[in-house]
RNA sequence: GGGCCCGUAGCUCAGCGGCAGAGCAGCGGACUUUUAAUCCGAUGGUCGUGGGUUCGAAUCCCACCGGGCCCCCCA
């Protein structure tokens, strides 16, 4: 990509450092020495070699992460995926010339050695270096040996330097993998059919978002990014699909927080024929299972908190919910204008009036009662206005068939028994496009296409979904949710800023 | 979007109205079992950006940019 030598920018330590760098590069090249190798055949990982015995010898390949130069005698810490280990290069052993061109290499580059084990007198398992081979030549210095890499917004921006001077860092993505592998695991055991569907959406549905708009060229028409699976999975219930499952990325046009992504990993599960209780015995059996062969225990801790995963997982009932903990009876309040004064009265300052009466009940739920559900438990028998997608109770039509598992307070998965009556569907729908146009930007648009689709008829169908991201960050009691991302989403950096200007002129030379 | 805090060398940090500092890394040198190796020497700055106050600003004030935490909001 880069055609010549990048031009240098006047005045930086970095740039000094990189010079050098790139003459030592020169050096080689003037020495026979490809910098930029294909490959290093035959490498063992380090994790690997640290387990055969002294004596033994070992071909391996890695970062040089630490340098100890004595005159005659050079150690060097190398460092690969699986581990590191200490080198001992010996004037004797190599010859001056050989060497010599320890000298060419630095810090942050990659080599390739080939030696034998011993033991040092002060137990460190160390290769002495019989060959050695420069594998890649780095021409920037890495973070500080000691102190690594704390400033937040450089570990953000750069994560590939948050991984290099932390390697611990990268076991979140390597557990994020173990976890969304016995999630399908366990899916396709119970033999659900692992399904994709589109993200470019003419009318985003089945949550309550604000979706990104994009732009289709040829067509000259705009598309969203889908905020959920839900509508397109439910057609494939309608074409005859029974057990569908997908973990699809999902575009949310929300603002940054602890617990909030832009885009995010949602899973979500539909189960024809099932109902209501069937579901919650497969959620609970299914998380306690992918949890246990996850982390090998059921037992977790999220900041103070010990959350106990063993089912079977208490029931606690939405409008009990509302008597016990803020003592209102929700049958009291029928309609948005009755139940606003009470939501000011508990002190919400986005209650306003415009807003209907699920917002509101939304509002006080999340704010007032939500903070002191800790233990993981099913939340039951929503109000209708807040679930426009769920099944009625026939027993109380204003409840709906729901249930939603709640982890130290906060929403870690939401199944129902699916709405599949087309004439109440589009009911719902025509409400919440009244509240759209009442300013409500979240509210669900009306999906005519899917309305259709329910009118050829949808089988009695249970489903569920929850976010990748927000279950992780529970589980491995993470902070933040872009704790378990490798690239969460930032503002452009400033131009301004020395290291950006940097960074230009190397780019652009 | 609102409140509080932060931004100084590639990295980690001092300095907080009077000459821009240290450690690590880098450069030159000594050193053949070190462990953040050590020792000697030379070097390195748009103090986030712009404006203002002042004889004088990294330091005080204002705006902007970026970040962190807490609210708020969509799993």
């Amino acid at each position: 990509m880069s055609r010549q030598q990048p031009k240098e920018p006047s005045t930086s330590r970095l740039a000094e450092v990189r010079a050098a760098r790139l003459q030592k590069l020169q050096r080689l090249r003037e020495l026979g020495v490809d910098p930029y190798p294909a490959t290093f055949e035959a490498r063992q990982p380090i994790g690997e070699a640290r387990e055969k015995a002294p004596g033994t010898e070992v071909r391996v390949a890695g970062r040089l992460v630490l340098w100890r130069r004595h005159g005659g005698s050079t150690f060097a810490t190398l460092r690969d995926q699986s581990g590191q280990v200490q080198l001992q290069f010996r004037r004797d052993a190599l010859g001056p010339d050989r060497y010599e061109l320890l000298k060419l290499l630095d810090v942050g580059d990659f080599i390739g050695i080939e030696g034998s084990l011993f033991t040092t007198r002060t137990g460190e398992l160390t290769v002495e270096v019989r060959q050695f081979a420069v594998l890649t030549k780095a021409l920037r210095p890495l973070p500080e040996k000691w102190h690594g890499l704390t400033d937040p917004e450089t570990r953000v921006r750069k994560r590939h330097l948050t991984f290099i001077s932390d390697p611990g860092e990268m076991e979140m993505l390597v557990k994020r993998a173990q976890f969304v592998h016995n999630i399908r695991a366990f899916l396709e055991g119970e033999g659900f059919v692992e399904v994709a569907t589109p993200a470019l959406e003419r009318i985003p549905g089945g949550a309550e978002a604000e979706p990104f708009v994009t732009h289709h060229a040829a067509l000259d028409t705009d598309f969203y990014l889908r905020i959920s699976l839900e509508l397109a999975h439910k057609r494939l219930i309608v074409g005859g699909f029974e057990r569908i499952y997908e973990i699809g990325r999902v575009f949310r046009n929300e603002g940054l927080g602890r617990e909030y992504l832009q885009e995010f990993d949602l899973l979500e599960f539909y189960w024809a024929y099932a109902d209501l209780p069937a579901l919650k015995r497969l959620v609970e059996r299914f998380y306690a299972t992918v949890i246990q062969e996850t982390f090998g225990t059921l037992r977790l801790t999220y900041g103070e908190d010990a959350l106990d995963f063993t089912p079977p997982w208490p029931e606690t009932d939405y409008l009990e919910l509302f008597r016990q903990k803020a003592g209102i009876d929700l049958h009291q309040y029928p309609t948005a204008e009755s139940l606003l004064p009470v939501a000011r009265k508990l002190d919400i300052p986005e209650a306003v009036s415009g807003l209907g009466r699920g917002r509101l009940i939304d509002l006080i739920y999340k704010r007032v009662i939500r903070p002191t559900l800790i233990q993981p438990q099913f939340l039951v028998n929503h109000p209708v206005d807040i679930s426009p997608l769920a099944k009625r109770d026939p027993k109380d039509p204003i409840r709906v068939q729901r249930l939603q598992v709640l982890i130290a307070g906060s929403e870690v998965g939401n199944g129902f028994a699916e709405l599949n009556d087309p004439l109440d569907q589009r009911a719902r729908f025509e409400e919440q496009q009244r509240l759209r146009e009442a300013g409500d930007r979240e509210a669900q648009m009306l999906d005519e296409e899917f309305l259709e689709a329910l009118e050829y008829g949808m089988p009695p169908t249970a489903g569920f979904g929850v976010s990748i991201e927000r279950w992780l960050m529970y589980l491995t009691n993470s902070p933040a949710i872009r704790d378990v991302v490798a690239f969460p989403l930032t503002r452009p950096a400033a131009s301004s800023s020395p290291t950006e200007e940097a960074d230009k002129d190397s780019r652009e030379a």
